[in-house]
DNA sequence: CGAATTTGACCTGCGC
DNA sequence: GCGCAGGTCAAATTCG
């Protein structure tokens, strides 16, 4: 078989595998915009170095396979083998046949042929001819350039360092480039999740004038870390309704939050005036009923995580200080509490329980929004539980504007029944989802209910037409990238997947059921995709949990 | 020795 | 007003 010098042409997956050697190519990420340099690592023996001529980032050249006859004609002069690629002792030949003819014996274990440069036999292989006439003339020109060839070795090293040099720099300004790109895209993100936020709590504001008695809303249920941080200056510049008059806060437990956040108590330091006389003030100041028993119910929103896990805490990517822990009534296990320290005066805390009846249950809450760029290790949690609390917040909304509102379109999306069957739970005072991952998988085929769950599922919302992805991506407030990630580890990680479960309360329903039928919520999300995202979010993480690190794992997250 | 955790005391909200 | 329960603080203790 005569493959002659058709110039093979190979990617570098190709040189894989007629190589097992492993191949090195420091210009990849440059395009080869410059002649490729590989280094072929042995076992323990010098680097071998050539050049391949590269263009139209391809290898082409003659390649010597076993025995293959390569070439027709025996014009040694020519080829591609020219005056700049004269072989340098010791390095692997992909061009030349001077001196050595195609042999097995010349052939190194990695299927490419090694120049050797005393080679008497010079009858090539297929025609027979003897060599020596013509090779001799060249042997004579050779040793000339033999003498300069000498320092070749030495200018293409220096010239690679200089060009590996470069590589190195150019690498590290790339990474410091992503690394600027994420934090910027987060610090984005957050922003507009507050904004949305904010334009929220203007239509709601706006509603809650217009119809004080019909839609009452309590401000600080709306109230999640980052849209306070970005709308605090705005609540009171941009009062737009009364309850944005006094002081921007309303409720004594809204205050009290903050002032924790903030790392001060009012009772114990700063202010003489005590809660009671504040929520005096706040009260007298306020004509309408807008802040007053809704707020005591509501306080703000939670995101709770039931999962089956061993270690004692789930990993979610914060740091996480354990301030305090107290027996629960009900429950023989003591609940931590954790804030984030991932930043100075971050609000997010969290929970952390394991379940009365299932001790391999562990149940985490979550409280608040990071005011903070988030590593990518914990953007995925703090999405899920940013997009589910918004679920929440937005599906409590009824009027026209809060459907307007882009937050507001996605939980009805998902949530369209959280309206018609939200109470207030006489024992979760706080509006609070839970994502409940202990239950088997549900059925593969759009079933959405897991069988364990009490679920209602009205797919009735019209908004369910639009494109699923969209829908899950906003819901979960990925990056574009990141959701298809999200997707298949749902699919990879849905053997321990169960469903989720909304539970928790709502202000419109607070007002139009009596409390003491105070029920749990509990609903389905009738998107499969975004519960199955969101549960892959978490496994995802639980399971890293297990592998890692079983116990203080609040710590390099 | 600084950081993290533990733990008893304290504060607040809520029901009676 | 009192008591209970949840949540937090901060000094003491432990850890790395």
């Amino acid at each position: 078989m005569d493959i002659g010098w058709a110039g093979l042409t190979l990617d570098s997956s190709s040189l894989d595998l007629i190589n097992p050697h492993r191949f090195k190519s420091n210009n990849t990420h440059r395009g080869f915009s410059n002649p490729l340099t590989m280094s072929i690592t042995g076992d323990g023996a010098d680097d071998h170095k050539t050049k391949v001529s590269n263009a139209a980032s391809e290898f082409r050249f003659p390649v010597s396979l076993s025995g293959i006859r390569e070439r027709e004609d025996d014009d040694l002069s020519s080829g591609v083998a020219g005056e700049n690629d004269r072989e340098v002792p010791g390095e692997v030949d992909f061009f030349s046949d001077k001196k050595s003819r195609v042999c097995r014996d010349d052939v190194d274990d990695a299927g490419f042929r090694v120049k050797k440069e005393e080679q008497d036999d010079r009858t090539d292989v297929n025609t027979g001819l003897n060599l020596r006439t013509r090779s001799d003339q060249l042997v004579t020109d050779d040793v000339e350039s033999f003498k300069m060839e000498d320092k070749r070795p030495k200018i293409e090293l220096v010239k690679l360092q200089e060009e590996l040099k470069e590589i190195t720099m150019e690498n590290q300004k790339l990474r410091e480039l992503l690394t600027q790109v994420s934090n910027s895209y987060t610090s984005l993100q957050m922003h507009l999740v507050s904004l949305m936020q904010q334009q929220q709590q203007q239509n709601k504001a706006i509603e809650a004038a217009e119809k004080p008695k019909e839609t009452i809303v309590p401000r600080q249920f709306l109230d999640l870390g980052p849209s306070r941080e970005a709308g605090e200056a705005d609540d009171v510049s941009n009062s737009s309704s009364e309850d944005r008059t006094h002081s921007g806060r309303s409720s004594p437990a809204e205050r009290h939050f903050d002032e924790v956040r903030d790392g001060k108590r009012l009772g114990r330091e700063e202010s003489p005036e005590t809660e009671s006389n504040k929520v005096q003030k706040v009260n007298n100041s306020s004509p309408t009923t807008f802040d007053q028993p809704a707020e005591a119910i509501m306080r703000k929103v939670r995101v709770s995580v039931r999962a089956r896990s061993e270690a004692p805490m789930i990993s979610d990517g914060c740091q996480w200080r354990k301030y305090g822990q107290k027996m629960a009534k009900g429950n023989p296990c003591p609940r931590a509490y954790y804030r984030c320290t991932m930043a100075t005066g971050c609000p997010v805390r969290k929970q952390v329980q394991r379940c009365a009846e299932d001790r391999s249950i562990l149940i985490t809450t979550y409280e608040g929004n990071h005011n903070h760029p988030l590593p990518p290790a914990a953007m995925a949690m703090a999405s899920t539980t940013t997009a589910a609390a918004n679920m929440l917040l937005s599906g409590s909304m009824s009027s026209h504007d809060g459907m307007m509102n882009p937050t507001n379109l996605l939980a009805r999306a998902v949530l369209p029944c959280s309206t018609s069957m939200a109470t207030i739970s006489a024992s979760a005072p706080f509006p609070t989802v839970t994502l409940d991952l202990t239950h088997s998988p549900p059925p593969p085929n759009g079933s959405n209910s897991s069988p364990s769950t009490a679920a209602a599922i009205h797919n009735h919302n019209s908004l369910m037409q639009r494109p699923q992805q969209q829908q899950l991506q906003q819901m979960s407030n990925l990056p574009p990238g990141m959701l298809p990630h999200v997707i298949s580890q749902a699919l990879y990680n849905q053997s321990k997947f169960s469903g989720v479960q909304f539970s928790g309360g709502s202000p419109s329903a607070a007002f139009s059921q009596p409390q003491a039928v105070a029920n749990t919520i509990t609903a389905l999300t009738a998107d499969p995709n975004f519960t199955t995202a969101l549960a892959a979010v978490i496994t995802s993480m639980i399971n890293g949990s297990n592998h890692h690190d079983g116990v203080g794992n609040n710590k390099n997250q």
